[in-house]
DNA sequence: GTCTATAGCTTGATAGAC
DNA sequence: GTCTATCAAGCTATAGAC
C-alpha cells in the first residue's frame, strides 16, 4: 500500500528497469537505498532554501517581515515542484510521507535544521515582542500547510469537487505565505 | 517501521494479548481489521464535530465568523485528545498517517465529508465575497495544521529545543483557530 | 558489472482438533 | 471460541558463474 514496507526491492528494480540484485550491489541494503534517495535531493533543496533566506535577510535589512521570510522559506520549494517536473513533485510527496514517521522525522530534522533555524531567527527579528512558544507553534502550522501540499493526497480535489487540484502548486504559492503570515500576526492579539 | 505494511498481524495479536488466528476469526482479513479500527472511532468524532458545527451555526445566527467556525471544527478534536487520553491521541496519529496515503485519503473523505461540507458552508456564509477557490485552499491549510498536530511526530519538540511539545494539545487549541482565521481574512487583501 | 540460483526468514491465511 | 499445526507465497539478501 505505502511506506517503506509497502514497496519491495522488486518493485523498485522493475520500475527502474534493472535486476533486483543490482540494488544490493550498489546499496548496502534496503534502508541504505532509502536514505540515499532521500539525501540526494535533500541537499539541493536545503541549499536553495538557505540561500533564499539569506538573500532575503540581506536585501530586507531592518525591514524584515513575516510574509517576506515565509516567501523565501516556501517559494523555493514550490518553484522546484513547478520547474523541476515529476521527479521533484514525487520527491515532495516522498518527503511529506517520510516526515510523518518518527524515524523520518529525525531525518527531516537532521537535513533541514539549518533552514528552519534561519527562518526562526528571521521570524524572531520580525516579531521581537513574540515569545519563542508563539514563534514555534506558528512554525508548526507552517510545516503542516507545506507538508499537506507536498503530500498531494488528492483530498482537496475531492472535497472541492475539482475546483482545486492537489498538483496546482502555483495556486498554493499565490496564497500560502500571505495566509500564514497573517496567522502569525494574529497570535499576539 | 510504519504504515499498513509496517505492522504485522502478529504484532497486533501480541500487543492485544490474543492469538494471531483469532484476528482471522473476528475479521475477514488484515484490511478488514484495519478498516474496523478506523471506522469505530471515526463515527464518534464525526458526530461530535458535526453537532458542534450545527450548534455554532444555530447560536451565532447571522453573526457567523471564520474563527467561530474553526473553533467548532477544531476544538472538538483536541478536546477528544485532551479528555480521551491515550486511545484518542493514538487514534489521531493513526488518522494523520492514514490521510497521507491515497487509499486512506478516500477513507477520510468517505467518513468526514459531511463535517467538511458543513464547515465550508459556514465559511462561505462568513465570507460571502470569497471565491470557492479561496475557501477551499484555506480549508487545505486548515487540514495541514490539524493533521500535523495530530501526527505528533515530535518534530516541533526537536526544532524548538523542548519549548513546544507535540502532545501539548491545549497549547495548540489556544492558538490554531485564531491563527487560521486570520489567514482566511488575509486571502482577500 | 550483471546475471542465475537459492538460502533463510516472515508474512497472511487456513484446516481441523478441542 | 480458542488453540496447534502448517501452508503457500513473498520478502531481503547472498554466493558464485560469467
Amino acid at each position: 500500500m505505502n511506506g517503506f514496507n509497502g514497496v519491495t526491492l522488486r518493485d523498485v528494480a522493475l520500475r527502474v528497469g534493472i535486476h533486483t540484485t543490482l540494488l544490493h550491489y550498489y546499496f548496502k541494503d534496503k534502508h541504505d537505498l532509502f536514505e540515499a534517495v532521500y539525501k540526494r535531493r535533500a541537499s539541493v533543496t536545503r541549499d536553495r532554501r538557505l540561500a533564499a533566506l539569506e538573500q532575503y535577510e540581506a536585501e530586507a535589512g531592518d525591514c524584515l517581515t513575516v510574509e517576506g521570510a515565509l516567501h523565501a522559506f516556501l517559494d523555493t520549494v514550490f518553484d522546484l515542484c513547478i520547474e523541476g517536473g515529476e521527479p521533484w513533485v514525487n520527491y515532495g510527496a516522498f518527503c511529506a510521507r517520510v516526515s510523518y514517521s518518527h524515524e523520518g522525522e529525525a531525518m527531516m530534522v537532521a537535513h533541514f535544521e539549518p533552514v528552519v533555524l534561519k527562518l526562526v531567527s528571521i521570524l524572531k527579528r520580525a516579531l521581537p515582542d513574540y515569545s519563542d512558544e508563539d514563534i514555534f507553534w506558528g512554525y508548526h502550522f507552517v510545516t503542516g500547510a507545506l507538508m499537506n501540499t507536498l503530500a498531494r493526497t488528492g483530498r482537496i480535489d475531492q472535497v472541492s469537487g475539482g475546483i482545486c487540484r492537489s498538483d496546482d502548486f502555483p495556486a498554493v504559492k499565490k496564497r500560502i505565505a500571505k495566509f500564514l503570515a497573517a496567522g502569525f500576526l494574529a497570535l499576539k492579539q
